[in-house]
DNA sequence: ATCATTATTTGACACAAGTGAAAAAACATG
DNA sequence: CATGTTTTTTCACTTGTGTCAAATAATGAT
């Protein structure tokens, strides 16, 4: 709960009574490695922190293949913003990499909370649209450079989480086979670190 | 200015008078090919809405090169976000690709309407939200389409720009360099839009 | 119209990345 | 630890894309 309120506090300062309400208006859950966040077409009403482990948004593509859309690590928010806002069914599932914690709070909990802590909803969008500037640029970055400098991105955005998921789910989120990946790796270790001048 | 305010009702149903108000808070500017909306390490204070006209968003990548953010059409929104929010200086340049109309809010003049109209503050999260959330889907897609798809995708979201705007801007767009440009486009009209049986 | 300029296409070649299958390594489970 | 399963690497081969330069085509100004 310490990690969700610093989080908070970068953008809103607290009272001790709005902590409280905050933490009477969220659950703790305890994901095991493999279990779902969220469920594909599911109606996704919840907004999730991670406290502690790694949650994997994906869906799939035309042709049935899993697809990661991001990593969400400790200290991150894990949602469909769009099945939230809107309440549409969700296109993308949320599953748990690892034995993962999570703080979970409805979008009942984040009303009522508008109602207790001023600008608490101005805050909320704030942090949302901060997200989704944040992934942006991140991703119109991947489009115009070739797989490894995307690759050597990846280490120093996703640190430690190379050797906690599988490496297919790191090529399909850089948009690369998993034998390019691999080769890709192998050089990046005998060149190290700096192949073809890149970077 | 009706265009505008079809637009914002698509999210607000607006009365004569707030629409009296609106018109009041944003003034009308024309653009000539070339002339900037914004300009590199510019206080991006404003918010344009195209009227009629193609503008650009670009940034230099670090050897200099002119990479196309996005194209921002008839009746879609034209701001740095990132510079709008936080007061910073924007990293990126709005310039016309042909003679443009804008209709042009400042900051100011969207806190002077969310004064007069109750929701207003949250009708403009949630459009710059949806707009945000709209760019992702379609930059994640990009991430994991080869060229040719992307490029037929192009050609569906962005109807009519093709023989508006020079191709190299479109080939940076798309991550790739105009003479692939070129030969995608070769192979697309010979194919009979069906290159590779793809899509 | 003509010329100069800019935009686009093409060519030859090298390198990057995809494919499908198989081998090797790592991991889990009895 | 032994076995079966999953993950990762490797192989041979094909296709895609980048590079750089040159050739065409289109555009704009005088």
């Amino acid at each position: 709960m310490i990690k969700l309120f610093s989080y908070i506090e970068q953008y809103l300062k607290l009272s001790e009574s709005e902590k409280k309400s905050i933490a009477e208006n969220c659950c703790f859950i305890e994901l095991k490695k493999g279990d779902y966040f969220l469920q594909l077409n599911e109606h996704c009403n919840k907004i999730g922190f991670v406290n502690k482990g790694i949650l994997r948004a994906f869906h799939y593509d035309q042709d049935g293949n899993d697809i990661t859309k991001s990593f969400i690590q400790t200290q991150q928010f894990a949602t469909n913003l769009k099945s939230f806002r809107d309440n549409t069914l969700s296109d993308s599932l949320i599953v748990a990499e690892i034995d993962t914690e999570v703080i979970v709070m409805t979008k009942e909990n984040i009303a009522n909370l508008s109602l207790q802590i001023p600008n608490w909803s101005e805050a909320v969008s704030y942090i949302i649209e901060s997200k989704l500037l944040e992934k942006m640029k991140h991703r119109t970055r991947m489009v115009n450079q070739d797989a490894t400098v995307r690759y050597l991105d990846f280490l120093t955005t996703h640190k430690n989480l190379v050797n906690q998921v599988p490496l297919r789910h790191i090529a399909s989120y850089l948009g690369i086979t998993q034998s390019s990946l691999s080769r890709i790796r192998k050089s990046v270790l005998k060149n190290n670190f700096l192949p073809n001048d890149k970077i």
